[in-house]
DNA sequence: GAGTGGTCTAGACCACCCC
DNA sequence: GGGTGGTCTAGACCACTCT
């Protein structure tokens, strides 16, 4: 493998290239979520190195749950499909600690243009055409969480409501299963603010009602941010959960 | 090393064992916080393992900051001392995103005890004799965070609150410098709610604004809970950030 | 039993820090 | 120059899964 060393860091270790390779080799969609990646000594024999600095590579991936290792079987591509990561990113759950799955309830799909915030937050010039989709999630059919999520149109070609209904499982599985774009981390912003008519409206409570306003940032690979959203939260025997370390 | 299979996994890799005695060295204090350990391959010898293997067990403790590694220095203890770690729980911080250090004014430091929830979340009898701070965060001069936060009594004794005023730095480096406490992980749990009538007061906001209420539970070495703090957090230009991958 | 990930070793060499 | 962490190798062996 010839060195080739890159301005950030002035020297950059094997597995980290190696690691970079199999990050374009995903980009490229060579193996697909859910698939199966070629063995460590594959891929160790395909990039000329040793098992030991392949193994770097994926465990960097892995650690950031990009791939999946299961022993005795192989190395997976990791998938919001998958049940174990279906709602990976959902943090509010009962005060129980138990982690239920909400119900998604779509209550309109319209196209607009970017206002300069979030064409800031996408990085899209501002006017480009953007999905605006509003929903509710209810948990044991008690509405819970008012979300608006943003998408880039160009990035969601025929994105209607009908489709959102049909398909089974979480908004990250949809892009992923439909469009190929898998969401590999995201940034959160959370405040407290109080309801407005229309929300207290949709999550069944008073006007003025104290809600977790959750504004999140959705990043594919290369901290491509593809979508925009802010939830308003209900936290009454519910909350979000936080691990610090 | 002698093989000692445990109960759980039904076989323990050396790497695990060798990190179980380095946690065990930790806890009794044979290295303190901000210390460096003995090089990798003094502790390759003391144990009787290659490096490599001791490099596994430091890099478990490293990815939990328990364990810091500086290239051709050594490794550290880490510390809630050191300027990086001062604010390493604190998620508050402007919209803007810059990190900035609050100001600490304490309100009250009392006696009580513990009721049963409190008493559940750290692991005491009710009626446990605890100490009640309260206090509030001033970011830029403006007070942001009312917090109230509980220890059990007989971990801190003699706590009086010209102590706490005197000492320079956050809480978690206090119970380390002066208690020997490091706490290493925490559990967060965040709601929204309205501000009664003297949090209010305190954060200077009408009763009713709308507050970031962040329960915490902080825990030190073998997940020992050690202590609850409630923070009521005004989200105007601040927010919690958070990431998720 | 064959194949996969996971552990462990011994040794070489590199990058970084400080004397 | 000597010490420390960081990289890389080649090879042995172990644990798990599936056929």
């Amino acid at each position: 493998m010839p060195a080739k060393p890159a301005a950030t860091p002035s020297y950059r270790p094997l597995y980290e290239q190696i690691r970079i390779l199999l990050t374009q080799s995903l980009v490229a969609g060579e193996w697909k979520p859910g698939e199966a990646i070629p063995s460590e000594l594959e891929l160790a024999a395909r990039y000329r190195v040793s098992q030991g600095t392949v193994r770097k590579a994926i465990d960097a991936l892995a650690s950031e749950h990009i791939l999946v290792r299961r022993q005795g079987k192989g190395t997976f591509v990791a998938s919001h499909s998958e049940p174990s990561y279906q709602y990976r990113f959902l943090r509010v759950m009962p005060d129980t600690g138990e982690k239920l799955h909400p119900q998604n309830l779509f209550l309109e799909l319209k196209r607009a243009k970017a206002g300069t915030e979030l064409a800031a937050s996408l990085r899209l010039k501002a006017g480009t055409a953007i999905h605006s989709i509003k929903r509710v999630l209810l948990f044991q059919n008690r509405p819970l969480i008012h979300d608006e999520i943003a998408l880039a149109a160009r990035q969601f070609p025929g994105l209607t409501l009908p489709r959102l209904e049909e398909f089974k499982g979480s908004m990250y599985s949809f892009y992923e299963t439909v469009y190929g774009l898998r969401m590999i981390r995201a940034e959160e912003r959370l405040r407290a603010v109080s309801a407005d008519a229309a929300t207290a409206a949709h999550l069944n409570v008073a006007p003025g009602t104290a809600l977790l306003c959750v504004d999140r940032i959705a990043f594919t690979y290369g901290d491509k941010p593809v979508e925009w959203r802010r939830g308003l939260c209900l936290t009454e025997g519910f909350s979000y959960f936080n691990e610090l370390s």
